[in-house]
Formats: structure tokens, C-alpha cells, sequence
DNA sequence: TGTACATCAGTGAACGCGCGTTCACTGATGTAC
DNA sequence: TGTACATCAGTGAACGCGCGTTCACTGATGTAC
């Protein structure tokens, strides 16, 4: 019985799994390597994660709450360089974040969607064309397919505007 | 021995795999099944793919051709709807084809790249942009975050104006 | 046209593997008196 | 402060599973003469 204070355990598999899905990527994250990483045995994590996606979960959801710290007091072009720089920093968690379906991270999601309405302008479309911008960016520089330099990325985004029939906004 | 004509087992693998990685994702696409749904053993297709990767590989290789196929003869505006499109018609497939770093995918890809050039201008920070926008915008419509009729999408693409300095491209 | 033979695509049994999940258990910790 | 007991986090054996891959094989097809 490996010791944990209160909670500690659900931390620390929650971290090693953040690890192994960098690495691995998502299949290469499974329950019994994350205990074992955390030092504990395979079976001791469904004490916190009812299963596997349960687990899946909860790590999208914390992804959620860093974006939102990450995004905090920004807006407009920086908003956008916070947001994928945030992606490039931990690639297979940002998929992830995007690709569950679950409740638990439901929240966060819906927090992150009110503020990037504001990355554009309250008009839908806009809205939409500018996240998709920054989402693009963060995807392709993440596989590679573009150059992932801070000081490139600023350019590509300063390189956009968006308009709504004659009006520009951010 | 089920009677296959020369090429078609491989063929019919292919396609078997092309619909299981869209119903059950990446990690649900097997050689064995793939195999089943073709109508052979589960062996067989390692007569065409060496290994399971190969597969992947080969279905990537693919995609890379049909999406060149769509996007022949288009430029601009119409060009990046056709590649959303195209992303929105087999979401994992388009996922696969740019995750994928196998030398088989490779031709494609470089094909596609330069094509995406003319997407924005010579510019490299400008076709970056126009890149992004289509690629994010697939991608966030692919997994439901935005609405996914043409109409909208089109609509996202016509707002978007991609400038270098006081210059303004397509 | 007929026979002998090589080729090679597909078979099915077998391997070893790691996984998700369950379950009866142990032993540490905290509470009640 | 000391004892009795309940709680509950973590253990380790066990389950069944599908997978990737190998291998000796079979049997159909095509070529050479």
C-alpha cells in the first residue's frame, strides 16, 4: 500500500497520464501504465476513475481549466497566440480536449467557446472564421507541417482580417 | 480460399479499412477485422501490408490522391471549401493523412503543399494563414464545434481577408 | 492438347502480449466512547 | 490516554479479450515443353 495524502493519487495518475499521452499519444495511454508510473498498483486508480474514459476525461476537463488560465485578461491577437501556443505546449491533451464528448468537460468547453466569441466579433461567422484560424495554426504547427516559431505564428495572425460585409474587427 | 482477382484483395482491404476508421476511429481499425470485412482470413492481408502501419500508410498515400483529385483545376475562395469539404466527408481518414510520416504519403502530401501555396499568395506567412483557416475550420466542424452546412463554412472563408503589410491577397 | 512443375495468394493454428475490469483481501487511519 | 470498531484506499490474483505477427500448409493458376 503505497502511501498518498488525500487525493494525492488521483493527482499523480491524472499527471502521468498527461505524460504518457504526449508521448504515447492517445492509445499509448492506458490505466495500468499510469499506475504503474505513479507508483502504485494497476487496479488502484479505479478507486478515482470509475474506468478508462472516466480518466479521459478528467484530463480534458483540467486542459480546459489551463486554457482558460492561459487565456485569462487576454483578447484579440494575443488571445489567439495564448491559444496555440497553449496547443503546442501539449498537443495530444489539446486533441483530446476537442475529440471528448463527455459531461465532465463540458464546462470548461463551453467557458472557452463564450470567450472566443470575442476573438472575433459578436457576429457568428466572424467569430467562427477567427477561431478556426488560431485552431488551423495550432494543428498544423503541432504536426509539423508549419513552422512553429512564436514569431511566425504572430505573423500569420497578424496577417488576417476578418470582415463582416464592409466592417473589419479583430 | 476466397477468390480475389489480382490487386483486388488489396484493394478491398483498403476500402474495408476505410470505412472502419471512420465508424470506430484510429485505434478500432484492426488487420484482423479489416481482413474479416474483406472476406478473408485474418492473415491475408499481410500478403499486401507488411505490417499494420503499412496499411495506414497506404490509406493515407490514398487520401492524399483523392484530395488532389478535388481540389484539381481550383484556386482561392473555392479551393479552401473543397478541402473542407473533402475533411468533412471522411473526418478520420483526414486526420490520418496528416498525422501520418510514412514515406508512402509523403508524394501527396508535398503535392498538396505546394497547391495550398496558391492558396494565399507566395508569401509563406500568408499561405500559412489561408491554410490555417481551412484546416481549422475542418477540423472544428469535423468534431462539431461549429456548424457544418456549406453555407456557413462559405461564409467563413468570404470573411476572411489575408494581407502582407498593406497588400491584401486572396 | 496434355503433363510436370514452380509460384504465390490465402489458410488456420499458434505465439505472446498488454489491456480493462472485477473481486475478495489487507492494513492504515480516524472516530466514538 | 486507551480500546473497539468502521471506513476505505490500495493490493494482487484472476477473468476474458482482441490484437499483431509468424509459420507450415494447401490449392489454384500459369508457364515450359
Amino acid at each position: 500500500m503505497t502511501t498518498y495524502h488525500h487525493g494525492d493519487l488521483r493527482a499523480a495518475v491524472l499527471s502521468a497520464a498527461a505524460k504518457m499521452i504526449e508521448s504515447e499519444g492517445l492509445p499509448g495511454l492506458s490505466v495500468r501504465e499510469a499506475a504503474r508510473r505513479a507508483g502504485v498498483s494497476h487496479a488502484a486508480p479505479y478507486r478515482h476513475f470509475q474506468r478508462r474514459e472516466a480518466l479521459l476525461a478528467a484530463l480534458a476537463a483540467d486542459g480546459f481549466v489551463e486554457l482558460e488560465k492561459v487565456l485569462e485578461g487576454k483578447a484579440g491577437r494575443s488571445l489567439g497566440e495564448a491559444y496555440v501556443r497553449f496547443a503546442l505546449e501539449r498537443p495530444q491533451r489539446f486533441r483530446l480536449m476537442f475529440a471528448s464528448r463527455r459531461p465532465e468537460a463540458r464546462a470548461g468547453y463551453e467557458k472557452l467557446k463564450a470567450r472566443l466569441a470575442g476573438l472575433g466579433s459578436e457576429v457568428e461567422v466572424a467569430a467562427a472564421a477567427a477561431w478556426s484560424l488560431v485552431h488551423g495554426l495550432a494543428l498544423l504547427a503541432i504536426d509539423g507541417h508549419l513552422a512553429s516559431d512564436p514569431d511566425f505564428l504572430k505573423r500569420a495572425i497578424g496577417a488576417v482580417r476578418i470582415s463582416i460585409g464592409a466592417q473589419r474587427s479583430a
